[in-house]
DNA sequence: CGCACTCATTTTACTGGTAAAACATGCGTT
DNA sequence: AACGCATGTTTTACCAGTAAAATGAGTGCG
């Protein structure tokens, strides 16, 4: 869905200037008052150009779902990098601050969304820089129990707060009441695709 | 910002009833209107529990974005794959598609977001499956320019119009005022996200 | 003209992810 | 108690992506 709904970007001004003429501001006048400016905006006009048969109306609202992540998620990797840690090792250990317990492996890796084996990888790297602990559990020896270390809890003590007050600014040029809705109405749409995805089978 | 923010899923129950108590009862509460069923209001109320000191409003936001974001693509990739296409394969057919011209390798690289190297790779791989052709620029011979063939392009409009329909029966759930007063932020949102991302650095 | 420089693309070496197999337990049945 | 199956984790083999070097080609300046 990345470049099919508008998760492209560089050279913007190109493809609607080349040859398209009236292109965009066909595109932003029909899309009525949902934004003119933004790149998605100028994919829907090139589809109405080309195939306007399409109903490419569900771009217009996954294609910058899709484009306001991949820009959320590029601005958010920078300070973690600084701090040598990966994003999924940051969600590692995210997870395990959050829920304030031991957990196994497993449920880090359902947690986090991510496969064991990539949870394995992650945690022997966090072991050896002494972010996590790890315990054989008593009653079932199959089963690792982890924690934060003391220094693993600090530097998310630390780091996260800096996150988040990073995404308060991103979205700061958005006023409250924008806030809200926008995540009021996400969070019915995400009920409605754990629903749906969760349900039946993708 | 996966985990941070709830893009953990799996085993949801496990975290707010252990010991959490009155914990997801207080989230809902204190998220106002804001949706309460969901796998964020989860988190945030762990966090609350956790930390209450932390301001962990964006997450409301961009938790959710990421969620509903990699809810949409784990469902979306699944037709593609069917086809034999990846999707960063299928955003690179889209792209020509839609641009509707040849394109160079640089040129797809930077509207879908990629490095120059994995075009690279991936142009290969669309080549040989005859989805794809390339012809070396007069001008420069530097330069290839890429175009579909009648079959790369048969591909794409068949199966984009498969998607479009899955994307439209996904938003279903949602009212027309919901999809467009969505729209309409995020795209705002994306406009300020551009902004402040493409303009200084990250 | 030829040298230095820039640019588009590809190649190389490496990293991190995954799926599937292997391993190590635990558990229910007989 | 011993067998067979289920489960949690790790290992293996492999694949896709990246950064940086290499390649090949244009451009400009002395």
């Amino acid at each position: 869905m990345a470049a099919e709904d508008g998760r492209d970007a560089g050279d913007a001004r190109h493809g609607a200037g080349e040859g398209a003429g009236d292109g965009a501001r066909d595109g932003a006048g029909a899309e009525a008052g949902a934004g003119a400016g933004d790149i998605v905006a100028r994919v829907l006009a090139q589809w109405r150009r080309v195939r306007p048969d399409f109903d490419t109306a569900p771009m217009a609202v996954v294609g910058r779902l899709n484009r306001c992540v991949a820009l959320l998620q590029q601005a958010e990797e920078a300070p973690l990098v600084r701090e040598g840690l990966t994003r999924p090792e940051f969600d590692v250990l995210v997870t395990l601050r959050r829920e304030d317990r031991e957990m196994t492996p497993g449920q880090i890796a359902r947690e986090t969304f991510a496969s064991g084996a990539a949870v394995t990888k992650r945690l022997r790297l966090l072991e050896e820089r002494g972010l996590v602990a790890r315990r054989t559990s008593a009653r079932d020896r199959r089963v690792s129990e982890l924690s934060l270390t003391a220094g693993g809890r600090e530097l998310i003590d630390r780091l996260l707060p800096a996150q988040l007050a990073y995404e308060a600014e991103l979205l700061s040029g958005l006023t409250d009441a924008q806030r809200s809705e926008l995540s009021a109405i996400l969070s019915e749409l995400l009920v409605l695709l754990e629903g749906r995805l969760g349900g039946l089978r993708g």
